[in-house]
DNA sequence: CCAATATGCAACAAGGAGGTTGCATATGAA
DNA sequence: TTCATATGCAACCTCCTTGTTGCATATTGG
């Protein structure tokens, strides 16, 4: 069996899979995960107002807030005593990407082992 | 400021989107990325050749492929003595849509609130 | 001004995640 | 058979994550 290296899958066009590791981990949490859902059909919502969705403290949600924001996903702006946060889709789309390359690329594996089979 | 509860965003047509929290935390991780990647590259794999992509030992990287499986985004199948692990692309293509419903479900509250404002 | 509201910050605890070592077991090859 | 290879299993350690509580600070409204 050929222990051969594996080539580090370099057709993403932004920026390399493993740099969506912290993405992904920050959609990998039931709550966060219904933070975003909230900020996707409410709109612009304050920290207190995504608290009340949840069952946890204010300040636990913020934490969760800021890792969403580290990992690109939302983005806050201050309005007097207010912390209004928004949802920002351009990496979303990216992080969506990403999942399609991995699926064209395993296809695409597929491909050539059939090739291959039939040579 | 109302605070309104927001209903549970319930336009997706598999599972509901909390349910994709162990897909994206599985997603998560910079091994596991690595070990999709290659995977994706080199097809079905044995533990020892996905091992031999990474600076980790062998035990770490079998509960790492555990983690996928759970997640449903990798399979194995074992043969002699190896255990061969390769993509399961069908979670992985339910997650991107996951993130497509959500990218949906923000443009369509954009426009909402632009008719509103043009009222 | 004063009280209520909205948020920030820090210390702390419990649990899980990720890694290692050590040893046991199964299978292939000579 | 006998040795090398591929893997399984479990104990253990460390650090990060997630949540809490308590208190400080800033803004708004009456």
């Amino acid at each position: 069996m050929s222990l051969r290296r594996e080539p580090p899958l370099r057709r993403l066009k932004g920026p390399a899979l493993r740099e969506y590791a912290p993405t992904f981990a920050a959609l990998g949490d039931e709550t966060r995960l219904h933070l975003v859902a909230a900020m996707c059909v409410g709109g612009t919502m304050s920290i207190t107002q995504l608290t009340a969705g949840t069952a946890i403290t204010r300040q636990a949600v913020t934490r969760h807030l800021q890792i969403l924001a580290d990992a690109g996903l939302v983005r806050d702006v201050k309005l007097g005593r207010e912390r209004l946060w928004a949802l920002e889709p351009t990496r979303l789309e990216q992080a969506r990407h990403s999942l399609d390359m991995i699926a064209q690329q395993w296809d695409h594996a597929l491909m050539r082992l059939k090739a291959t089979l039939e040579q």
